[in-house]
RNA sequence: GCAGGGAUGGCAGAGUGGUCUAAUGCGCUCGCCUUGAGAGCGAGUAUCCGUAAGGAUGCAAGGGUUCAAAUCCCUUUUCCUGCGCCA
């Protein structure tokens, strides 16, 4: 959420209404957002005039009542204030709850070099890393998503799809599970879910080595928290709600942002960096006929998410620096991938800037997303009033968020990657002392 | 799950209907003093609206009683202690 002094200066007014226009967003919401604030600050400035009046007659009332005077006519005085105030403070609720309302949808203001642009296809490529394996029917396609810059060796087999060496392999079961709790659901089995434990493993402690605090998070949040750690969007679309005023995570991210809720931190204990690792659940309420098959995207998996509180200048260094982590953790895995800077008009409100990392998946034929690293300044921070103090005075605390890993869709990535010509999985390097086996 | 006791500013902690405009201490900020540091002294240090003057709000959250609530009543959340249950 932005701060609602941006909209009552003038200038920052005009950059929210340039910002929601890149975004190729309709501005009534910053306009609306505008409109009760002021009709909030006029009925808070009446009610208080009333309420002003009212504590004079009560302080009166206290010192007739002392000396044994008749109070009775400030009393009923009193009473017709009361009436007065409360009317008034209705109204004032009122415009103050649609003022947020609309005030929540408006997105944070986009990063100075966020492309501006709308439509998956305009977002940038700004890197490729690795050789990419390639049918021959996805070369032209290849070339033209990795910007013909990438490395590649074509193929001289059909690899098969995760979901045919998989089940081939008896690597997972799909049908058993759809049966006991629905579709987009599996069960691992074997060395496969070996390496689902050992990847995760392995992301945890590379990331601890550079500094981050491991958190295991609770995987169920109350009401409270979710409403000011998640997008509006996601309660229709993502959230599984469970008992009355709780809610299934859809990532770390949304414990780790809420960790803090409500504190004060030292502004010499920033950056502070998380690693968090919970099961995430979604609903994919708004994906219903996309990777319908296999375990590419399913309601519950495991990930392994970066989450840093720093200080407002030090964004954009910390943002890098959580690309570069997972970046490397992708490449120590050996994985072809490109990086996407993902242009205005496909970010989510809450992010300023958003770089996605995609793997090139050689039975799909196409780049797949693993994880996605956004800057969202204090958006976050601000509705969970997360702050930090320097010289007396308190400041919003600047938030980031980056996957690490999620399985078990990274597994799909393996599979399609690693397997031979006999459909034998290799296991890269780093992983074997994790696994125990070098190959499935 | 049962019983009992708590929740007050950055922290500790006083306050059991009107004099709470929330004491006091610690911490922090600024100033004075000092060669410097410290000590000492002084001022400041919850939130919102307002350029300001000022006003309003605030004692876990929500509701109620009252002319008046940190204080009394109800509901909820949460922490502690003991008992029970459980992997």
């Amino acid at each position: 959420m932005l701060d609602i002094t941006l909209f009552r200066d003038e200038k920052k007014y005009l950059e929210i209404l340039k910002s929601e226009k890149n975004r190729f967003k309709d501005t009534k919401n910053a306009e609306e957002t505008k409109k009760y604030d002021d009709l909030w600050k006029k009925a808070k400035n009446d009610c208080e005039l009333k309420k002003a009046e009212k504590n004079k007659i009560t302080k009166e009332t206290a010192e007739k009542a002392k000396v044994k005077e008749n109070i009775e006519d400030l009393k009923i005085k009193s009473k017709q204030l009361d009436a007065e105030i409360k009317d008034l403070e209705k109204k004032q609720v009122e415009y103050l709850e649609l003022r947020d309302k609309f005030r929540s949808e408006v997105g944070n203001l986009l990063w100075h070099n966020t492309t501006i642009a709308q439509g998956e296809e305009n977002s940038k490529i700004l890197k490729t890393w690795g050789t990419a394996k390639v049918q021959k029917k996805d070369l032209e396609n290849f070339k033209k998503l990795s910007n013909n810059k990438m490395k590649f060796e074509q193929l001289n087999y059909d690899p098969k799809s995760h979901v045919d060496l998989g089940l081939e392999k008896d690597l997972f079961d799909l049908e058993r599970a759809a049966k006991i709790s629905g579709s987009r659901f599996y069960f691992l089995k074997n060395k496969l879910a070996i390496l689902h434990l050992s990847i995760l493993r392995f992301a945890i402690d590379k990331l601890m080595k550079k500094g981050f605090n491991f958190m295991y998070t609770p995987f169920i949040v109350n009401k409270d928290a979710i409403e000011k750690a998640a997008e509006l969007a996601d309660f229709e679309e993502t959230l599984y709600k469970v008992g009355e005023d709780q809610f299934l995570i859809a990532t770390a991210e949304q414990t780790l942002a809420a960790f803090y809720m409500d504190e004060i931190i030292p502004k010499d204990a920033l950056p502070i960096r998380f690693a968090g690792l919970s099961s995430c659940f979604r609903k994919e309420a708004g994906s219903r006929s996309k990777d319908t098959r296999g375990i590419f995207r399913v309601h519950q998996f495991d990930k392994v998410e970066q989450y840093v509180f720093c200080l407002p200048e030090d964004s954009e260094k910390i943002h890098a620096e959580m690309i570069t982590n997972e970046e490397e953790i992708i490449q120590d895995l050996e994985i072809p991938y490109r990086l996407i800077d993902i242009c205005s008009g496909d970010l989510n409100n809450t992010a300023a800037k958003k770089i996605d990392l995609e793997a090139w998946m050689p039975v799909q034929g196409t780049f797949r997303e693993l994880g996605s690293g956004s800057i969202t300044t204090d958006f976050q921070t601000r509705k969970l009033n997360i702050k930090y103090e320097d010289k007396n005075e308190k400041f919003v605390v600047h938030s980031l968020n980056c996957t690490t890993l999620a399985s078990p869709r990274i597994l799909t990535a393996l599979i399609e990657n690693f397997q031979d010509e006999k459909g034998i999985i290799h296991i890269p390097k780093v992983l074997q002392s994790y696994t125990g086996f070098k190959e499935i």
